[in-house]
DNA sequence: TTCCAGGCAATAC
DNA sequence: GTATTGCATGGA
């Protein structure tokens, strides 16, 4: 019975903010620029190579309760080191792993976890990973493990992050103890599986999440 | 200065 | 089974 408001809520969002283009893939081209990552908006053909795939991957893990511009920094420094070639991250010592990623924070526990999803990457020989396997990896949760599927290997899973709990709680859909597996399973059930459709419309909660930011006043 | 950002695992209860 | 804590940087 959600259907219809679910697809209203998707359709005024895009209205405002647009096609996002995730996930954002790093231009070799601009290399030395400033903001290496881009976006491309209306191409769903992304990742196009295996080095894409293992950036998104990269990212998803760097991304951890962390801001996007601080990741987007540790991208950057990894591309120039690796150009996302997993075999050559492999071999890099940790100690210049947590200096490329250092701004994403957590950098001990990202290098432990970036080596882990690695080494696993490799053995996959470019198959599709399944959500269990990769919750079996030591660094990957729920969320990271959908957003891996969705937008390195376009698997048609909702992902459910802390500005999608809170934009749909703000709606009224769900209440503030909502467990992950019960709202995305919520998302699932009323829309249609298509991994166009939920890249954009995960893209686009978090835009939206990000411009009704709540300033918050510790003290109230 | 304080608070938070595209979470997760370990530990405590 | 649920609640809390440690992990760490950089920008607002």
């Amino acid at each position: 019975m959600h259907k219809k408001e679910l697809y209203k809520i998707y359709e005024k969002l895009l209205k405002i903010y647009g096609f996002q283009g995730w996930w954002p893939i790093h231009d070799f081209l601009s290399i030395d620029g400033r903001d290496a990552a881009f976006y491309h908006p209306q191409d769903y053909s992304y990742p196009k190579n295996e080095e894409q795939k293992f950036e998104i991957i990269c990212g998803a893990i760097l991304t951890q309760n962390a801001n996007w511009q601080n990741v987007a920094k540790s991208v950057h420094e990894i591309a120039k080191l690796t150009q996302f070639d997993a075999a050559k991250f492999l071999k890099l010592d940790d100690e210049i792993i947590k200096n490329t990623i250092k701004s994403s924070g957590y950098f001990n526990q990202k290098t432990k976890k970036l080596k882990l999803i690695t080494e696993f990457f490799i053995n996959l020989k470019s198959k599709t990973p399944t959500r269990e396997q990769l919750l079996q990896i030591w660094g990957i949760g729920p969320e990271t493990a959908d957003s891996i599927l969705l937008y390195a290997y376009k698997q048609p899973g909702f992902l459910i992050d802390a500005y999608t709990k809170r934009v749909f709680t703000d709606f009224g859909f769900f209440n503030e103890n909502a467990k992950y597996d019960e709202m995305k399973k919520f998302f699932e059930d009323n829309l249609e599986k298509d991994y166009k459709f939920f890249q954009e419309f995960h893209a686009l909660i978090v835009e939206h999440a990000k411009n009704t930011r709540i300033k918050t006043n510790k003290k109230q």
